[in-house]
DNA sequence: CGACTAATACTTTTT
DNA sequence: GTATTAGTCG
């Protein structure tokens, strides 16, 4: 080849040599800010144009709908070729593969036109399984069975003990497959798990599939899966007699924080083992931040072991010191950060540059209530998502039944709702006669209606009819117009909008109008089963769908967690206490977690970073005082500049945590935290507090001490775990309901 | 069946 | 403290 294409020109070294990297398995390392998402989409515009590799045989898989558009689009933006290449989410390939795939084979119980059941919808099929469990517990089954197909387990695996505490639950995950299946439909977990099945035992699919992928490139590696990785394994496996496809994985492993939901850290620290002969190029030009910031973000993250290694190195250098601002309380907390963006603001800065980043959604209120007083406008990000939302699912509930005469979970949604007469008896009766049905419940419906007492009769007939009317709309090859005709008529005819509608008036909700959006939504999709099922699909795989409407000029409060892949001019960390971040039990695997997420969170500010801790902090409706997170002691002297000296978590004396870490000795890791764990104090009034001590408390009644841990100014703080199995923190010295036990 | 009260929980959540 | 949900009563 000759000189260097244009394209490729503003990539640094090491860009380029991950880009023009080919033969055996890549891991590119690449730190916050690297230009990470550059340099992928330029590699399979590289490929296309200067290695003439077909498009249609490039899969790269992402992990959220966001990242897969923008790496549709900029490399599409690269070379208009690209838009033929297999770009989507984990989940949405593993969709695309069962849809290709389904009724044959393992999967010839699988309808085509399958929804994907979230939650939500597992809960509601485990607790028609078992309805001797509560929702609740249910719901804690789903969440085992989610976790037990995340790490690739079948529920006839001996290792499900990983997942499930309680034996006897074991067996529920068995029966929770089997009511699946009768579905037709699929979990998210399936979306991986199924399709890994069908390549490990399906020679030909395989086959076909290997020939097609040539190239497998997943980004976000960190946050992979087991169940992910032996897909990944399986498609970039060799033919006999063939080279295998080549893969290039991208990802940061200080960056990985979803190991709660079945991430597998070492899925990349791992990763050259496992693909024997990898290369590895490290991406560690930050293109983002100021040195100064990464420098703060070093620290922290240092104090990880098992990390592949990696130093972010500034391409932006200088620029202040972050600051510290260690407050009384959450009001304080609050206050500081308007005042921060108020002067921000009024320095030019637009309030969409600044972002205030909380560990916990429940942290937002305070912001939420005090931020309009002051004029200063905020979007939230993430806290409510339109298809969770009750309207919107019983709209896609209706559409699912259109789609599907065995869809349990739907039918059950919708059957009654909005009322029509069918009670919990009539639904039982007609989920026990779609047995002789083999499953189908709309037969089992129009069998049992006569059977049916008063107005279920009429119901459900009524409900019959509302479906096959729809089902016959559909049908009609010839008719004009789109999905969301359907979709806007359906609503109507079943009461749907109606009912919703009162809803709003009573509620004050909007719920209409959200009904009204998805009416919008689904005027993009044709009028067909096959454009239905695409609709249902993409909302169910999407669900930030239609969160964002409209460029709005405001600062974002967000949770650390969906802060990753952002960046904000401003950034300020809230809530930096020990207890709250990282709690009190976080050790191990999952403390390092925690730091990983400090380590997201800091370097998503680009300019400016400030840091805050309060005191007091109000937790489960209970006053906590608390120490500094234990990650501020690792950030190393003079690397952070501590404001405002008058307040601090002391009692305003020498020991004053913020005081010694503005003469550069560090904040002290919260003297005794974990030092003072297996010991005894005594309070003033001479009370022996020690763990093992039987107490009793005025409202929660017996309890034991399980943990002592004494604080600098408030005497001895006790975990008790009561006989209700509930567990709370006391300061012995204000508790006055809290009692040694008299015996 | 719907509206009330009482109990209960309460990290994080790409898909 | 608050928000949601389960249970009970009319």
């Amino acid at each position: 080849m000759g000189g260097t294409a244009k394209y490729l020109e503003s990539l640094n070294p090491e860009q380029l040599d991950a880009v023009r990297h080919e033969g055996g398995p890549l891991l590119i390392l690449a730190g916050a800010g690297s230009g990470k998402t550059r340099v992928i989409t330029t590699k399979i515009a590289w490929l296309v144009r200067e290695r003439a590799v077909e498009p249609e045989s490039i899969l790269a898989v992402t992990f959220t709908n966001k990242a897969a558009r923008e790496m549709r689009e900029r490399a599409a933006a690269l070379e208009p070729l690209c838009d033929r290449a297999v770009i989507r989410t984990f989940h949405s390939f593993g969709a695309w593969f069962l849809r290709r795939n389904a009724g044959t084979g393992i999967l010839d119980y699988l309808s085509r036109n399958f929804v994907i059941y979230d939650d939500d919808d597992q809960t509601t099929l485990l607790h028609g399984a078992f309805p001797q469990f509560s929702r609740k517990e249910c719901s804690g089954m789903a969440q085992s069975i989610s976790r037990a197909k995340d790490y690739g387990l079948e529920p006839d695996s001996n290792d499900l003990s990983r997942v499930f505490a309680d034996p006897a639950l074991r067996r529920a995950y068995a029966t929770y497959e089997e009511r699946l299946r009768g579905t037709r439909n699929v979990d998210f977990g399936d979306l991986i798990r199924l399709p890994a099945l069908v390549l490990r035992h399906d020679a030909a699919v395989r086959r076909r599939t290997r020939q097609r992928f040539r190239v497998i490139l997943v980004d976000e590696y960190q946050d992979s899966n087991v169940a992910q990785f032996e897909l990944l394994a399986l498609l970039a496996g060799a033919e006999p007699g063939d080279k295998p496809p080549y893969l290039c994985v991208v990802g940061d492993d200080d960056q990985s924080i979803y190991r709660f939901r079945g991430a597998e850290v070492r899925n990349i620290l791992s990763f050259p083992e496992r693909f024997p002969g990898t290369s590895v190029v490290k991406l560690e030009r930050n293109y983002r931040s100021y040195q100064s910031i990464l420098d703060v973000a070093g620290d922290v993250v240092s104090h990880n072991t098992g990390r592949l290694g990696k130093e972010l190195r500034a391409e932006r250098v200088g620029g202040e010191l972050p600051r510290i601002a260690l407050l009384q309380d959450q009001d304080e907390e609050v206050r500081c950060c308007a005042r921060i963006c108020l002067e921000r603001h009024q320095a030019g800065a637009r309030w969409g540059d600044m972002a205030i980043l909380y560990r916990t959604n429940a942290q937002s209120l305070g912001f939420e209530k005090e931020f309009p007083r002051l004029s200063i406008p905020y979007r939230l990000v993430g806290a409510l998502r339109f298809y969770e939302r009750e309207e919107v699912k019983d709209t896609l509930a209706y559409l699912a039944v259109l789609l599907n005469d065995h869809d349990e979970v739907a039918w059950k949604r919708v059957v009654n709702k909005p009322s029509r007469g069918v009670g919990d008896t009539s639904v039982e009766a007609i989920s026990a006669a779609a047995a002789s049905h083999g499953g189908n419940l709309l037969d089992a419906s129009e069998a049992e209606a006569d059977s049916l007492r008063g107005r279920a009769k009429g119901g459900i007939r009524e409900f019959v009819g509302i479906i096959k009317e729809f089902r016959d709309l559909m049908a009609k090859v010839e008719a004009e117009g789109s999905l969301g005709d359907i979709v806007e008529r359906l609503v109507r005819q079943t009461g749907l909008l109606e009912y919703h509608r009162s809803q709003d008036e009573t509620a004050g909700t909007q719920k209409a109008a959200n009904l009204e959006e998805l009416v919008n939504a689904a005027s993009l999709y044709p009028r067909t089963s096959d454009g239905l099922a695409d609709f249902l699909e993409t909302i169910e795989l999407d669900r930030s769908l239609m969160t964002e409407s409209g460029e709005t000029d405001a600062v974002t409060l967000i949770t650390m967690h969906n802060t990753k892949g952002l960046e904000f001019p401003v950034v300020i960390v809230t809530g930096l206490e020990q207890g709250l971040f990282p709690r009190d039990d976080d050790e191990g695997e999952e403390l390092e977690e925690q730091r990983r997420l400090f380590y997201v969170a800091i370097t998503r500010a680009k300019n400016e970073l400030w840091l805050t801790a309060c005191r007091w902090r109000r937790l489960h409706g209970r006053l906590f005082e608390t120490l500094p997170s234990r990650f501020l002691s690792e950030i190393g002297s003079g690397k952070i500049r501590f404001e405002d000296g008058k307040r601090s978590f002391g009692d305003g004396q020498a020991r004053l945590p913020g005081a010694s870490y503005a003469r550069g000795g560090g904040i002290p890791p919260g003297a005794g935290v974990a030092a003072g764990r297996t010991g005894s104090k005594a309070d003033e009034a001479g009370k022996i507090w020690r763990a093992g001590q039987a107490v009793y408390h005025e409202d929660y009644g017996s309890g034991v001490i399980i943990m002592v841990k004494p604080t600098p100014n408030s005497g001895p703080l006790v975990v008790v775990r009561f006989e209700t199995g509930k567990q709370a923190q006391f300061f012995t010295k204000f508790s006055t309901k809290l009692e040694v036990a008299k015996d």
